[in-house]
DNA sequence: CGCACATTTGATATATGTCAATTTAGGTGG
DNA sequence: CCACCTAAATTGACATATATCAAATGTGCG
């Protein structure tokens, strides 16, 4: 996941001032939820907005403290997890560039969000925030959208949680990753640029991978070998992986995902 | 689930003049998304609400169809469903009365919304309710605080759906609705009105319930049977349910529910 | 190059699913 | 009001997908 926007973090005065232009140039400004703003807007969120660079494993919003923040992920991923008393723990939701981060009219965080990879935030202080999100209801309206497409990528991934074989699972998140890194523009059409190849960088480790689908670390492992030695993708390293036959994965996903 | 409204289908035109009225009396006005909206809205709303009654099992809005209407729940209990294409079966919500039933932005639905048990609507044309919510931004703003709700809701059940097991699962679907029912004063504190009892009626049959949990009927059954057996439960008929050690249940859930 | 950690692999255990009867519940007609 | 009747729920015996436990590799970093 490279491509990092590479505006260094400039005094805070110079970036209000080349407010407009920065977000004219930034990777993710046609498909945030700046995208249908209108300029006014787009001033306003501009002058209350300051980028921030994370590790993996930086936490940006954790369950029981105050949201100092929200933001856009401009690269990097994201993943947003609930954890048990006893330390079983699920991925509830995985963020890619252009997502929002945070959850608004509600103080404080019911689930912990951390940076899966290196990631780069454009970052809004939460109050001076939901105050613009009063002033400019095109805000809102953007974030209302948003929230109601997680809802339905939440409802899919309940399905996919309560009614499908390890197997199935893999499948569609395999599916998954491909098709929103694909929209990103983060497709590398492996080999001849055919329909079924493409090769991507997974966001997650093995272990958030079985986090995040309700499984084991051995069996997520074991089914990536299965569809290994079926010939339906090859790894390179632990993250990097293609897909070399897109339509048997699908086959294997049984029905469509988000 | 008694007490349904019993306003009776008046015509067209009476039930528009009255329409403020009718509002005011309406058994979930204080707590449905109309509850915050000023007289305009309220009275644009009113304008083009009608009420619907519903039997159990009869379908609200179909995936792969186009939404028709919009509605409020005024009584009973609305499930939402996925399904894959061999069968399998999720339950993704369940909504209960001054719930917001549809998905704007979207002109077909992907899921089924069913009615669970007897329903009552107040329910507004698709078309008409989205140029409405242009109209007035304060309807459009308590959707959206709808949608975030049921975004953690479904967030919680990722949870457990992904980590919990049979017997908390179990525990968990019953304190929800415990405690949901209760909100809406469905209550009806058994024996001496103690902390620990509440008497209520399963809004779902134990086949809906294994669908929710992502078990199977004979799984659920059997958590039923411990629950009963342990002195947490007592069953009176299938639907009709009084939790007698409510801390003892919450032990068993494992955690807070939504 | 070597070290620590992530991942894979193997052997075994178990929670939950599957299949097959029963039993119970709740509605219907006599 | 009661006996029947169908569908729902329960119960039991058994099967299995996935978890657990335990090494053995592999990977990428310092």
């Amino acid at each position: 996941m490279g491509r990092l926007f590479a505006a260094a973090s400039a005094g805070h005065e110079r970036l209000q001032a080349e407010a407009w232009r920065a977000c004219d140039t930034c990777v993710v400004h046609h498909r945030a939820i700046c995208s249908a703003l209108n300029d006014d807007e787009l001033a306003g969120l501009n002058q209350i907005a300051s980028h921030r660079r994370l590790r993996a494993g930086q936490r940006i919003i954790s369950d029981q403290e105050h949201v100092e923040y929200f933001a856009i992920i401009i690269a990097g991923s994201v993943k947003l997890e609930k954890l048990l008393p006893d330390g079983r723990r699920q991925v509830v939701g995985l963020l890619l560039p252009s997502d929002f981060v945070g959850r608004p009219f509600e103080a404080r965080g019911s689930y912990h969000a951390e940076a899966a990879t290196a990631v780069q935030l454009c970052s809004f202080p939460a109050a001076r925030f939901e105050q613009l999100m009063q002033q400019y209801p095109g805000i809102g309206h953007r974030l209302f959208r948003h929230a109601l497409s997680q809802l339905d990528a939440a409802q899919n991934w309940m399905l996919l949680l309560g009614r499908k074989t390890a197997q199935e699972k893999v499948a569609s998140l395999l599916l998954m990753i491909a098709g929103r890194l694909r929209e990103l523009g983060f497709s590398e059409p492996d080999g001849r640029g055919g329909t079924g190849c493409m090769q991507l960088e997974l966001p997650l480790s093995r272990s958030e991978i079985a986090d995040y689908l309700g499984l084991t670390i051995e069996t997520v492992s074991r089914q990536f070998r299965i569809l290994k030695s079926d010939g339906v993708i090859k790894l390179g390293g632990t993250r990097s992986l293609t897909i070399l036959d897109a339509s048997k994965l699908e086959a294997m996903a049984t029905s469509a995902i988000v």
